[in-house]
DNA sequence: TTGAAAGCGATACCAT
DNA sequence: ATGGTATCGCTTTCAA
């Protein structure tokens, strides 16, 4: 079976390939009355234009890659849907690459994009990355890149985050107002974004005058099991916390998971507000006090900024940060004790 | 700057471009001291080859396309993990397009990828799907394309699924014998999956000879609001069932919300079983009974039976249809009353 | 307004 | 073992 293609095409109309081409594209330099004869060809033998010989003449891809440590994360996925929403208006395609935050899965990948595949990045950098010469090469490309949520400093180029030094500092109060004396702050990252929620907590804590007790700051991994028995130890010991301001969420629901199984209830014994973007928080036993982001708006304002790059000719990002505020969301993790 | 590319790497070894293509692919064709010196330079000069000029020189595009109604949905995550497990280990890329259960947009995307962009398939049907004329076409293309979870029987490929009679067998007897007598049915799909899923809990009610009544059935759309709002409509109603059994996550997190607002208690008031792949389900209030479905494996089952028709030469999808079996987790929300 | 031809970058066939 | 060259399908000068 013969290949639909231009040339076909061509062949059959009577034309050159670059007349059938010109007005596929809607050119202004091809008649109407051809434009009409060429489409309707097109639509009759179902053509369907060759990305990769377009893409390779045009040296554009029509296509953003998205850099993310998981997507099991209603975060990233919100996050991804909004990427997606505005990428389909504008008829790009998205690659969406995980880097299971693996710091060298993350230099992989990136490095291997460095090929042509994306015309530019969104990227949330790996809870393991602290050097960042791989991100410093892709700008080195010319290739645009814009930060969400866990961004690296060090780039100069646009970010997108929430209000995370903020939010770090209400959550710890919240917590210190429903009556916590010793509040614990779980994370594992070692990001930026970690640090400024942390940065947060340590300046409420200094506030309300209660000091900093280092076995109160755990640092997880990727591996729930892992999480789930640092917490237990924690939680099992004389000198547990009867507050947890948890950066992440899963490391709130290995919390929730530890409580059940030890014995502790929330918010009586112990009381817990995380980073989350879950939507049955509100239906979890007891329902759970969250900072909510705006992924979905962080997403849309990511991509709409990388795309300021893509169409403008000779347009570098800046070097600024764009701050979305999140939410804290007063539930029932947190209520006073009777 | 020069761009980096074969030619380019030839002329700075003094070699022609064929011979180094040959000797960066590992040619057998080619001396060990060439190769060597050939991939040092390529390293030293940080040589990408270009994907679009391969793909199209080869007509393959190392590429796989998941088309799925939603992505904010624990079950299209995992399944996205296990193809992207298996799709990173054989260095394939994921392109990922969301239907949002809308039929025209998944005409549209599948009607595009006829162009070569990917070379193979993994579907789930939007629940508006009816007509798959666009699913015909791909096969007539020659365009591998393997259906998991919510297949499309008449397309004659491979189909990966759970035993969906089954499960809505068990969960629908489950309901009864913890008490039940009026067992509603959820859903919002007319896909063979939900009338697979409906077709067990019609002959639960007929063993246990419990008529079936039309008011219980209810059909949902995309939309969590109008969800909620029919669901209200039938629990408030004095027509209302004591046990649910619902094909979709969605409507049963809508239930809970309902529960909550209208003040029915769950289980005393009215059991539910759901669809789910849920991970927090144990810590809802109450914690969700579940059928829960190997959603990762369904994910690397279907992408491994995909890419025995890529690596294969003329090789043909069977019409057959694999099985993988979900797993009835009993909770609290179908507790018997005390 | 249309056509001819060069070229994007990699690959594979045919030489040598 | 290596080199020359046509080719994949499309876009874009340049010519007519």
């Amino acid at each position: 079976m013969e290949p639909v293609n231009l040339k076909y095409l061509a062949k059959e109309l009577g034309l050159a390939t670059s007349t059938v081409s010109r007005a596929l594209r809607n050119s202004h330099e091809i008649s109407d009355e051809t434009k009409q004869r060429v489409m309707a060809m097109a639509k009759k033998l179902n053509y369907e234009p060759n990305p990769y010989a377009s893409s390779l003449r045009k040296q554009k891809s029509k296509t953003i890659g998205v850099i993310i440590p998981e997507i099991a994360n209603n975060f990233f996925i919100l996050v991804i849907n909004g990427i997606e929403a505005i990428a389909r208006e504008k008829n790009y395609h998205v690659l969406i690459y995980l880097t299971h935050e693996d710091y060298e899965r993350e230099k992989y990948i990136v490095q291997h994009l460095q090929n042509g595949r994306v015309d530019g990045i969104l990227m949330s950098v790996s809870s393991e990355t602290v050097n960042v010469d791989h991100l410093m090469d892709l700008q080195d490309k010319g290739l645009p890149i814009v930060f969400f949520d866990r961004v690296c400093e060090s780039i100069p180029t646009a970010k997108v985050t929430t209000d995370d030094y903020n939010c770090g500092y209400l959550a710890t109060e919240h917590l210190i107002k429903q009556g916590c004396k010793n509040v614990a702050y779980f994370s594992f990252s070692r990001q930026s974004i970690n640090s400024k929620r942390m940065a947060g907590y340590e300046d409420a804590l200094k506030k309300y005058g209660i000091p900093l007790k280092p076995h109160l700051i755990v640092s997880g991994t990727t591996n729930d099991t892992e999480n789930y028995k640092l917490i237990k130890k924690l939680l099992s010991s004389k000198q547990r916390p009867d507050g947890i301001f948890s950066a992440v969420e899963k490391m709130a629901v290995s919390t929730y998971n530890v409580c059940a199984d030890i014995g502790l209830n929330i918010p009586n014994d112990i009381k817990i507000v995380s980073f989350s973007n879950l939507e049955v928080a509100p239906l979890l036993h007891p329902s759970l006090t969250t900072i909510t982001q705006p992924a979905f708006d962080i997403g849309k304002e990511a991509v709409s900024i990388l795309f300021k790059s893509l169409e403008k000719k000779n347009y570098t990002l800046p070097d600024e940060t764009f701050i979305l505020k999140s939410a804290l969301v007063v539930r029932d993790s947190t209520k006073k004790s009777a």
